[in-house]
DNA sequence: GATAAAACCTAGGAAGGTTAGGTTTCCTGC
DNA sequence: GCAGGAAACCTAACCTTCCTAGGTTTTATC
Protein backbone atom coordinates (compact mmCIF):
# COMPACT_ATOMS: atom_id res chain seq x y z
CA UNK A 1 0.00 0.00 0.00
CA UNK A 2 2.66 2.46 0.73
CA UNK A 3 4.34 4.00 -2.11
CA UNK A 4 8.41 2.63 -2.35
CA UNK A 5 11.28 4.48 -2.40
CA UNK A 6 12.32 2.14 -5.54
CA UNK A 7 16.31 2.27 -3.99
CA UNK A 8 18.76 1.19 -5.83
CA UNK A 9 22.58 1.25 -5.18
CA UNK A 10 22.37 3.66 -7.75
CA UNK A 11 20.26 6.00 -6.81
CA UNK A 12 21.29 5.52 -3.28
CA UNK A 13 25.22 6.58 -4.01
CA UNK A 14 23.36 9.38 -6.26
CA UNK A 15 21.45 10.84 -3.51
CA UNK A 16 24.40 10.68 -1.09
CA UNK A 17 26.70 12.39 -3.43
CA UNK A 18 23.85 15.24 -3.33
CA UNK A 19 23.56 15.35 0.34
CA UNK A 20 27.36 15.35 0.58
CA UNK A 21 27.30 18.30 -1.87
CA UNK A 22 24.61 20.29 0.60
CA UNK A 23 25.92 19.29 3.55
CA UNK A 24 29.23 18.32 3.68
CA UNK A 25 30.97 14.76 3.29
CA UNK A 26 31.52 14.33 6.88
CA UNK A 27 27.93 15.14 7.53
CA UNK A 28 27.32 12.42 5.03
CA UNK A 29 25.11 10.30 7.62
CA UNK A 30 23.27 6.97 6.97
CA UNK A 31 19.97 8.44 8.53
CA UNK A 32 20.22 12.16 6.94
CA UNK A 33 20.03 10.17 4.07
CA UNK A 34 17.22 7.42 4.90
CA UNK A 35 15.58 10.52 5.62
CA UNK A 36 15.32 12.46 2.58
CA UNK A 37 14.12 9.58 0.87
CA UNK A 38 11.49 8.78 3.88
CA UNK A 39 12.85 5.19 4.88
CA UNK A 40 13.83 3.66 7.67
CA UNK A 41 17.72 3.79 8.55
CA UNK A 42 17.98 -0.15 8.44
CA UNK A 43 16.64 -0.07 4.73
CA UNK A 44 19.26 1.33 3.09
CA UNK A 45 21.63 -1.80 4.43
CA UNK A 46 19.85 -3.64 1.78
CA UNK A 47 21.78 -1.23 -1.06
CA UNK A 48 24.80 -0.06 0.54
CA UNK A 49 27.22 -2.46 3.23
CA UNK A 50 27.35 0.46 5.67
CA UNK A 51 28.36 3.92 6.33
CA UNK A 52 31.87 3.55 5.07
CA UNK A 53 31.20 1.47 1.90
CA UNK A 54 28.48 4.35 0.71
CA UNK A 55 31.59 6.98 1.29
CA UNK A 56 33.58 4.78 -0.80
CA UNK A 57 30.60 4.52 -3.73
CA UNK A 58 30.49 8.65 -3.21
CA UNK A 59 34.32 8.57 -4.21
CA UNK A 60 34.03 6.44 -7.43
CA UNK A 61 31.10 8.22 -7.96
CA UNK A 62 32.93 11.47 -7.85
CA UNK A 63 36.77 10.09 -9.56
CA UNK A 64 33.88 9.31 -12.40
CA UNK A 65 32.58 12.85 -12.56
CA UNK A 66 35.91 14.73 -11.97
CA UNK A 67 37.92 12.68 -14.65
CA UNK A 68 34.75 13.21 -17.18
CA UNK A 69 35.63 16.82 -16.88
CA UNK A 70 39.01 16.93 -17.06
CA UNK A 71 39.57 14.96 -20.16
CA UNK A 72 37.00 16.93 -21.40
CA UNK A 73 38.69 20.27 -20.90
CA UNK A 74 41.88 18.67 -21.72
CA UNK A 75 40.99 16.90 -25.08
CA UNK A 76 42.40 18.65 -28.39
CA UNK A 77 45.00 21.26 -26.39
CA UNK A 78 48.64 21.10 -25.31
CA UNK A 79 51.14 23.05 -22.90
CA UNK A 80 49.66 26.26 -21.24
CA UNK A 81 46.30 26.18 -22.97
CA UNK A 82 45.87 22.58 -21.40
CA UNK A 83 46.88 23.36 -18.02
CA UNK A 84 44.73 26.57 -18.19
CA UNK A 85 41.60 24.33 -19.69
CA UNK A 86 42.43 21.54 -16.49
CA UNK A 87 42.74 24.02 -13.81
CA UNK A 88 39.37 25.89 -14.67
CA UNK A 89 37.97 21.94 -14.91
CA UNK A 90 39.66 21.08 -11.33
CA UNK A 91 38.08 24.34 -9.59
CA UNK A 92 34.93 24.69 -11.49
CA UNK A 93 34.62 20.73 -10.11
CA UNK A 94 35.45 21.49 -6.81
CA UNK A 95 33.44 24.44 -6.85
CA UNK A 96 29.81 23.08 -8.19
CA UNK A 97 30.39 19.63 -5.68
CA UNK A 98 31.58 20.21 -2.77
CA UNK A 99 30.62 17.47 -1.15
CA UNK A 100 31.58 15.40 -3.81
CA UNK A 101 35.35 17.07 -4.04
CA UNK A 102 35.90 16.12 -0.78
CA UNK A 103 34.97 12.36 -1.57
CA UNK A 104 37.92 12.31 -3.66
CA UNK A 105 40.32 13.12 -0.88
CA UNK A 106 38.99 9.72 0.52
CA UNK A 107 41.72 7.40 1.36
CA UNK A 108 40.47 4.72 -0.86
CA UNK A 109 41.89 0.91 -0.91
CA UNK A 110 45.10 0.79 -2.99
CA UNK A 111 43.69 -2.35 -4.73
CA UNK A 112 40.37 0.03 -5.28
CA UNK A 113 42.68 2.78 -6.46
CA UNK A 114 44.72 0.59 -9.06
CA UNK A 115 41.59 -1.40 -10.29
CA UNK A 116 39.28 1.97 -10.67
CA UNK A 117 39.14 3.16 -14.17
CA UNK A 118 38.16 6.68 -13.61
CA UNK A 119 40.76 7.24 -11.04
CA UNK A 120 43.41 5.98 -13.35
CA UNK A 121 42.27 8.45 -15.92
CA UNK A 122 42.87 11.65 -14.00
CA UNK A 123 46.22 10.02 -13.57
CA UNK A 124 46.26 9.55 -17.48
CA UNK A 125 45.09 13.09 -17.74
CA UNK A 126 47.26 15.07 -15.81
CA UNK A 127 50.44 13.21 -16.91
CA UNK A 128 49.61 14.49 -20.33
CA UNK A 129 49.15 17.73 -19.37
CA UNK A 130 52.69 17.52 -17.94
CA UNK A 131 54.11 15.99 -20.41
CA UNK A 132 53.77 18.66 -23.13
CA UNK A 133 56.13 20.50 -21.22
CA UNK A 134 58.94 17.35 -22.26
CA UNK A 135 60.68 17.11 -18.41
CA UNK A 136 62.44 14.30 -18.05
CA UNK A 137 62.15 12.50 -14.74
CA UNK A 138 62.31 12.80 -11.75
CA UNK A 139 61.26 16.56 -12.67
CA UNK A 140 58.14 14.79 -15.14
CA UNK A 141 57.11 13.03 -11.67
CA UNK A 142 58.10 16.28 -9.16
CA UNK A 143 56.11 18.94 -11.65
CA UNK A 144 53.24 16.57 -11.69
CA UNK A 145 53.11 16.46 -7.73
CA UNK A 146 53.43 20.30 -7.95
CA UNK A 147 50.49 20.95 -10.26
CA UNK A 148 48.68 18.53 -7.75
CA UNK A 149 49.36 20.40 -4.79
CA UNK A 150 48.73 23.34 -5.86
CA UNK A 151 44.95 22.64 -7.41
CA UNK A 152 44.54 20.79 -4.14
CA UNK A 153 45.50 23.42 -2.13
CA UNK A 154 43.96 25.84 -3.54
CA UNK A 155 40.56 24.81 -3.64
CA UNK A 156 40.62 23.41 -0.34
CA UNK A 157 41.63 26.60 1.25
CA UNK A 158 39.13 28.55 -0.97
CA UNK A 159 36.70 25.49 -0.16
CA UNK A 160 36.97 26.39 4.02
CA UNK A 161 37.50 30.34 3.47
CA UNK A 162 41.10 30.50 4.00
CA UNK A 163 41.36 33.40 1.50
CA UNK A 164 40.29 36.02 3.62
CA UNK A 165 42.63 39.36 1.87
CA UNK A 166 40.46 41.57 -0.94
CA UNK A 167 41.86 39.95 -3.76
CA UNK A 168 39.67 38.53 -6.10
CA UNK A 169 39.95 34.54 -5.39
CA UNK A 170 39.51 33.67 -9.27
CA UNK A 171 42.17 36.69 -10.26
CA UNK A 172 44.96 34.75 -8.09
CA UNK A 173 43.89 31.12 -9.38
CA UNK A 174 44.74 33.20 -12.71
CA UNK A 175 47.70 34.16 -11.83
CA UNK A 176 48.68 31.14 -9.97
CA UNK A 177 48.34 29.49 -13.42
CA UNK A 178 50.59 31.53 -14.85
CA UNK A 179 53.06 31.03 -12.54
CA UNK A 180 52.96 27.33 -12.95
CA UNK A 181 53.28 27.38 -16.59
CA UNK A 182 56.67 29.73 -16.07
CA UNK A 183 57.51 26.93 -13.72
CA UNK A 184 57.30 24.46 -15.89
CA UNK A 185 58.48 25.99 -18.69
CA UNK A 186 61.95 27.56 -16.70
CA UNK A 187 62.34 23.98 -14.78
CA UNK A 188 66.06 23.52 -13.26
CA UNK A 189 66.68 19.71 -14.10
CA UNK A 190 69.27 19.61 -11.57
CA UNK A 191 72.08 16.92 -11.74
CA UNK B 1 40.37 9.00 48.19
CA UNK B 2 40.09 8.12 44.58
CA UNK B 3 43.30 9.67 43.14
CA UNK B 4 41.68 12.94 40.96
CA UNK B 5 43.38 13.20 37.46
CA UNK B 6 44.03 16.38 38.17
CA UNK B 7 42.20 17.30 34.51
CA UNK B 8 42.27 21.60 33.74
CA UNK B 9 41.04 22.88 30.06
CA UNK B 10 44.92 23.52 29.35
CA UNK B 11 45.69 19.59 29.98
CA UNK B 12 42.94 18.35 28.39
CA UNK B 13 43.54 20.46 25.34
CA UNK B 14 47.06 19.23 25.40
CA UNK B 15 46.05 15.39 25.98
CA UNK B 16 43.41 16.29 22.88
CA UNK B 17 46.15 17.28 20.83
CA UNK B 18 48.45 13.93 21.40
CA UNK B 19 44.63 11.74 21.14
CA UNK B 20 45.02 13.43 17.70
CA UNK B 21 48.10 12.91 16.68
CA UNK B 22 47.63 9.39 17.18
CA UNK B 23 44.47 8.52 16.01
CA UNK B 24 43.73 11.28 13.44
CA UNK B 25 42.02 14.74 14.26
CA UNK B 26 38.96 12.76 12.92
CA UNK B 27 39.05 10.38 15.88
CA UNK B 28 39.17 13.23 18.43
CA UNK B 29 36.39 11.97 20.84
CA UNK B 30 35.17 13.03 24.11
CA UNK B 31 34.92 9.84 24.82
CA UNK B 32 38.51 8.41 24.38
CA UNK B 33 40.09 11.14 25.52
CA UNK B 34 38.11 10.40 28.62
CA UNK B 35 39.22 6.85 28.64
CA UNK B 36 42.79 8.16 28.18
CA UNK B 37 42.22 10.10 31.68
CA UNK B 38 40.50 7.59 33.02
CA UNK B 39 37.80 9.59 34.28
CA UNK B 40 33.62 9.75 33.28
CA UNK B 41 32.54 11.44 29.83
CA UNK B 42 30.95 13.87 31.74
CA UNK B 43 33.80 15.41 33.70
CA UNK B 44 35.19 16.72 30.44
CA UNK B 45 32.50 19.12 30.27
CA UNK B 46 33.76 20.93 33.78
CA UNK B 47 36.62 21.85 31.12
CA UNK B 48 35.23 22.39 27.52
CA UNK B 49 32.11 23.39 26.72
CA UNK B 50 31.34 20.52 24.20
CA UNK B 51 33.32 18.36 21.21
CA UNK B 52 33.40 21.29 19.17
CA UNK B 53 34.76 23.64 21.64
CA UNK B 54 37.66 21.14 22.60
CA UNK B 55 38.64 20.91 18.44
CA UNK B 56 38.47 24.56 18.59
CA UNK B 57 41.30 24.80 21.25
CA UNK B 58 43.03 21.83 19.89
CA UNK B 59 43.29 24.31 16.47
CA UNK B 60 44.29 27.08 18.40
CA UNK B 61 46.82 25.10 20.31
CA UNK B 62 48.17 24.17 16.62
CA UNK B 63 47.92 27.20 15.76
CA UNK B 64 50.35 28.53 18.46
CA UNK B 65 52.93 25.71 17.83
CA UNK B 66 53.27 26.07 14.35
CA UNK B 67 53.72 29.50 14.99
CA UNK B 68 56.51 29.04 16.86
CA UNK B 69 58.01 26.51 14.36
CA UNK B 70 57.27 28.74 11.47
CA UNK B 71 59.10 31.41 12.68
CA UNK B 72 61.98 30.95 14.28
CA UNK B 73 62.99 28.91 11.01
CA UNK B 74 62.36 32.21 9.40
CA UNK B 75 64.13 34.03 11.54
CA UNK B 76 67.19 36.05 10.23
CA UNK B 77 67.12 34.69 6.76
CA UNK B 78 65.39 35.89 3.63
CA UNK B 79 64.58 35.35 -0.21
CA UNK B 80 65.56 31.46 -0.58
CA UNK B 81 66.94 30.73 2.42
CA UNK B 82 63.71 32.20 4.01
CA UNK B 83 61.10 30.44 1.93
CA UNK B 84 63.54 26.80 2.02
CA UNK B 85 63.24 27.16 5.86
CA UNK B 86 59.87 28.32 6.08
CA UNK B 87 58.90 24.90 3.80
CA UNK B 88 60.67 22.88 5.82
CA UNK B 89 59.01 23.86 8.86
CA UNK B 90 55.91 23.65 7.50
CA UNK B 91 56.22 20.00 6.45
CA UNK B 92 58.23 19.17 9.43
CA UNK B 93 55.52 20.84 11.57
CA UNK B 94 52.98 18.24 9.47
CA UNK B 95 54.80 15.26 9.79
CA UNK B 96 55.56 15.11 13.37
CA UNK B 97 51.94 16.30 14.32
CA UNK B 98 49.51 15.19 11.69
CA UNK B 99 46.68 15.38 14.09
CA UNK B 100 46.98 18.76 15.44
CA UNK B 101 48.11 19.94 11.49
CA UNK B 102 44.70 18.48 10.36
CA UNK B 103 43.47 20.44 13.42
CA UNK B 104 44.51 24.01 11.82
CA UNK B 105 42.71 22.98 8.97
CA UNK B 106 39.49 23.63 11.43
CA UNK B 107 37.11 26.25 9.94
CA UNK B 108 37.37 29.19 12.48
CA UNK B 109 35.05 31.36 13.10
CA UNK B 110 36.49 34.73 11.38
CA UNK B 111 35.91 36.68 14.97
CA UNK B 112 38.32 34.22 16.55
CA UNK B 113 41.15 34.37 13.32
CA UNK B 114 41.40 38.27 13.54
CA UNK B 115 41.47 38.01 17.78
CA UNK B 116 44.06 35.15 17.95
CA UNK B 117 47.51 36.41 17.74
CA UNK B 118 48.89 33.37 16.90
CA UNK B 119 47.08 33.09 13.52
CA UNK B 120 48.32 36.30 12.99
CA UNK B 121 51.76 35.51 13.39
CA UNK B 122 51.60 32.82 10.76
CA UNK B 123 50.39 35.46 8.24
CA UNK B 124 52.76 37.67 9.11
CA UNK B 125 55.54 35.35 8.84
CA UNK B 126 54.30 34.24 5.25
CA UNK B 127 54.06 37.35 4.39
CA UNK B 128 57.32 38.25 5.61
CA UNK B 129 58.79 35.45 2.97
CA UNK B 130 57.22 36.78 0.24
CA UNK B 131 58.18 40.08 0.64
CA UNK B 132 61.94 39.77 0.17
CA UNK B 133 61.21 38.97 -3.40
CA UNK B 134 59.59 42.50 -4.21
CA UNK B 135 56.39 41.60 -6.03
CA UNK B 136 54.11 44.45 -6.03
CA UNK B 137 50.27 44.15 -5.53
CA UNK B 138 48.35 42.04 -6.43
CA UNK B 139 50.92 39.81 -7.39
CA UNK B 140 52.53 39.95 -3.77
CA UNK B 141 49.17 38.49 -2.16
CA UNK B 142 48.84 36.05 -5.58
CA UNK B 143 52.07 34.82 -4.78
CA UNK B 144 51.25 33.84 -0.72
CA UNK B 145 48.28 31.91 -2.20
CA UNK B 146 50.53 30.26 -4.45
CA UNK B 147 52.51 29.37 -1.47
CA UNK B 148 49.70 28.40 1.12
CA UNK B 149 47.45 26.66 -1.31
CA UNK B 150 51.29 24.22 -2.27
CA UNK B 151 52.51 23.64 1.00
CA UNK B 152 49.03 22.71 2.19
CA UNK B 153 48.24 20.68 -0.66
CA UNK B 154 51.23 19.03 -0.97
CA UNK B 155 51.46 18.25 2.99
CA UNK B 156 47.54 17.13 2.73
CA UNK B 157 48.52 14.87 -0.43
CA UNK B 158 51.67 13.34 1.49
CA UNK B 159 49.62 12.57 4.66
CA UNK B 160 46.80 10.83 3.06
CA UNK B 161 49.38 8.62 1.12
CA UNK B 162 48.53 10.70 -2.24
CA UNK B 163 52.03 10.10 -4.23
CA UNK B 164 52.27 6.36 -5.11
CA UNK B 165 54.71 7.10 -7.50
CA UNK B 166 58.72 5.37 -6.45
CA UNK B 167 59.96 8.60 -6.71
CA UNK B 168 61.19 9.78 -3.32
CA UNK B 169 58.74 11.95 -1.89
CA UNK B 170 61.38 14.30 0.50
CA UNK B 171 62.99 14.95 -3.28
CA UNK B 172 59.92 16.27 -4.73
CA UNK B 173 59.22 18.16 -1.76
CA UNK B 174 62.67 20.01 -2.90
CA UNK B 175 62.40 20.42 -6.45
CA UNK B 176 58.98 22.34 -5.80
CA UNK B 177 60.89 24.40 -3.40
CA UNK B 178 63.28 25.08 -5.87
CA UNK B 179 60.11 25.72 -9.08
CA UNK B 180 58.27 28.42 -6.41
CA UNK B 181 61.48 30.26 -6.14
CA UNK B 182 62.01 30.36 -9.57
CA UNK B 183 58.49 31.54 -10.64
CA UNK B 184 58.25 34.02 -7.30
CA UNK B 185 61.61 35.38 -8.91
CA UNK B 186 59.98 35.13 -12.28
CA UNK B 187 56.99 36.56 -11.68
CA UNK B 188 54.88 37.93 -14.59
CA UNK B 189 53.56 41.36 -13.22
CA UNK B 190 50.49 41.84 -15.56
CA UNK B 191 49.15 45.48 -16.48
C1' DG C 1 -1.83 -16.76 -10.13
C1' DA C 2 2.21 -19.00 -7.74
C1' DT C 3 6.92 -18.35 -6.54
C1' DA C 4 11.17 -16.13 -5.78
C1' DA C 5 13.80 -12.08 -5.41
C1' DA C 6 14.05 -7.64 -3.95
C1' DA C 7 12.48 -3.76 -1.19
C1' DC C 8 11.27 -2.37 3.07
C1' DC C 9 9.91 -2.81 7.97
C1' DT C 10 10.16 -3.31 13.37
C1' DA C 11 12.96 -4.14 17.25
C1' DG C 12 16.90 -3.53 19.57
C1' DG C 13 21.83 -3.12 20.98
C1' DA C 14 26.25 -0.52 21.13
C1' DA C 15 28.71 3.77 21.12
C1' DG C 16 29.19 8.58 21.23
C1' DG C 17 27.56 13.53 22.74
C1' DT C 18 25.35 16.05 26.20
C1' DT C 19 22.73 17.75 30.37
C1' DA C 20 21.15 17.79 35.16
C1' DG C 21 22.16 17.49 39.50
C1' DG C 22 24.75 15.46 43.23
C1' DT C 23 29.26 14.29 45.87
C1' DT C 24 34.04 14.73 46.95
C1' DT C 25 38.38 17.03 47.00
C1' DC C 26 41.05 21.05 47.28
C1' DC C 27 42.21 25.72 48.35
C1' DT C 28 41.62 30.03 50.52
C1' DG C 29 40.80 33.41 54.26
C1' DC C 30 40.16 34.10 58.64
C1' DG D 1 43.28 24.71 61.67
C1' DC D 2 39.17 24.85 60.03
C1' DA D 3 34.93 26.72 57.79
C1' DG D 4 33.26 27.75 53.28
C1' DG D 5 33.26 27.86 48.62
C1' DA D 6 35.24 26.70 44.24
C1' DA D 7 36.63 23.20 41.44
C1' DA D 8 36.94 18.41 40.16
C1' DC D 9 34.53 14.56 39.45
C1' DC D 10 30.52 11.33 39.64
C1' DT D 11 25.90 8.82 38.43
C1' DA D 12 21.87 8.71 35.76
C1' DA D 13 19.53 9.58 31.90
C1' DC D 14 18.36 11.00 27.12
C1' DC D 15 19.22 11.65 22.26
C1' DT D 16 21.33 10.50 17.83
C1' DT D 17 23.77 7.55 14.85
C1' DC D 18 25.46 3.01 13.09
C1' DC D 19 24.31 -1.47 12.52
C1' DT D 20 22.24 -6.50 12.86
C1' DA D 21 18.63 -9.90 12.99
C1' DG D 22 14.71 -11.45 11.38
C1' DG D 23 10.09 -10.70 9.53
C1' DT D 24 6.66 -8.71 5.97
C1' DT D 25 5.28 -6.74 1.66
C1' DT D 26 5.85 -5.60 -3.00
C1' DT D 27 7.45 -6.63 -7.62
C1' DA D 28 8.89 -9.43 -11.37
C1' DT D 29 8.81 -13.70 -13.76
C1' DC D 30 7.05 -17.85 -15.52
Amino acid sequence: MMARAGLTADRVTEAAGELADEAGFDNLTVSALARRFGVADASLYSHVRNLQDLRVRVALRAARIQADALTAAVAGKAGKDALAAFAAAYRDFALAHPGLYEATQLRLDPEIVAGCADVQRIFTTTNAVVAAYGLPEPAHTDAIRLLRSTFHGFTNLEARGGFQASRDVRSSWDAIIDALDSALRHWQVSP
